[in-house]
DNA sequence: AACCAATGCAACCGCTCCGAA
DNA sequence: GTTCGGAGCGGTTGCATTGGT
């Protein structure tokens, strides 16, 4: 179908006196000059028309992704990156498409753009960048394996009453614990049909990043507070009769759901964990609002709970920023 | 200041797709 | 149905810039 896209041997002769690699400002305003007055037209011809030494098909680019007067340059805005995001979880890298929908935006600017940074971005969060839904391969949830790694080493030394309250506190309280652990559960069961070994060497990795996640969650270190000591369930009877109501300087206000007694507790050492906060959006809507560390900057990512409005608690966006966890998990090196 | 590695981006290549002739 | 030209796409390259040592 189509052209033969391998130039013939008439095209090779033709090519052979042609310019290829970066356009000189003179190169430009001849093409400038050559379209304004006579319009593209054939770009096969276009060249010789207009005098230039180049194929037909690098003018092409050239005028649509550089030249033509329309196009925007600067770094792409928060609501382009938005714009971008949500179409292509719709379209998928049609990015002449997704052009359309960017006044002055090319579709190779895009695809430099999304290939570089949105990409990059979505991968730190722990979002698949091609699927849009949230990573199943085991390095992409390395953070949470080993917080939970971190949790199931106290569970296993004697600190069970105050820590499994803690656990089922993250659990009860949408933290997204829960889903990384439905996900982590299921990892080592589908390797194990392939490689037998996969899950004695996931027990492994997870006991030997262990520390790093220590120190990556600020938990057990000592300038700050092991998990079980966080006086977080100090005050409460059941993990159930309570939820985060909001931060104070850098502590968690908790207050009771279930008892009629106004019971509210407030978390004494907020660095032993990172603060819950309230991430409730619309189910339909995807929301990025990204590069703030301010308190309530929060991700959310599609198909929210749908739970009829309860309150979602995430850990806030921070703690996937690059800063974040390039300092963090610089020194880890996982080799599976 | 010099060097080097990482990063970003413009441009190219090889190929497919699509619509018109 | 076939051919052709143009558009579009994924992948890659090369160079300039930036940041770290």
């Amino acid at each position: 179908m189509g052209r033969c896209p391998t130039p013939t041997s008439r095209d090779d002769d033709e090519n052979n006196n042609l310019k290829k690699g970066a356009w000189t400002p003179e190169e430009d305003q001849i093409l400038i000059d050559y379209i304004q007055a006579h319009g593209h037209g054939s770009w096969r011809a276009l060249p010789k028309l207009a005098g230039l030494q180049r194929c037909g098909k690098s003018c092409r680019l050239r005028w649509t992704n550089y030249l033509r007067p329309d196009i925007k340059r600067g770094k792409f805005s928060k609501e382009e990156e938005d714009i971008i995001l949500h179409l292509h979880s719709v379209l998928g890298n049609k990015w002449s498409t997704i052009a359309t929908r960017l006044p002055g935006r090319t579709d190779n600017e895009i695809k430099n753009y999304w290939n570089t940074h949105m990409k990059k971005k979505l991968l730190h969060m722990g979002i698949d960048p091609t699927t849009h839904q949230p990573r199943t391969d085991l390095y992409s949830c390395l953070p949470q394996l080993l917080a939970l790694a971190n949790i199931k080493e106290l569970l296993e030394h004697n600190q069970l009453a105050q820590n499994l309250q803690y656990f089922n506190f993250l659990l009860q309280n949408n933290t997204g614990l829960s889903t990384w652990l439905s996900r982590t559960n299921s990892i080592p069961q589908m390797q194990e049909e392939t490689d037998p070994s996969f899950a004695n060497d996931f027990q492994l990795a997870l006991n030997q990043e262990s520390e790093e996640m220590t120190q990556f969650l600020g938990l057990n270190s000592s300038v700050t507070q092991p998990l079980h000591e966080v006086s977080i369930m100090n005050n409460l009877q059941t993990t159930n009769d309570h939820e985060v109501v909001g931060h104070e300087h850098g502590k968690a206000r908790l207050t009771s759901v279930n008892s009629s007694s106004s019971l509210s507790s407030t978390v004494t050492n907020w660095n032993s964990m990172p603060p819950l906060i309230d991430s409730t959006t619309p189910t339909t809507t995807l929301t990025i609002n990204s590069g703030s560390l301010e308190s309530g900057s929060a991700i959310s990512y599609g198909g929210g709970e749908g739970d009829g409005g309860a309150s979602s608690y995430n850990w806030p966006e921070y703690l996937f920023e690059d800063s974040f966890l390039d300092r963090n998990l610089q020194e880890i090196k996982y080799d599976l």
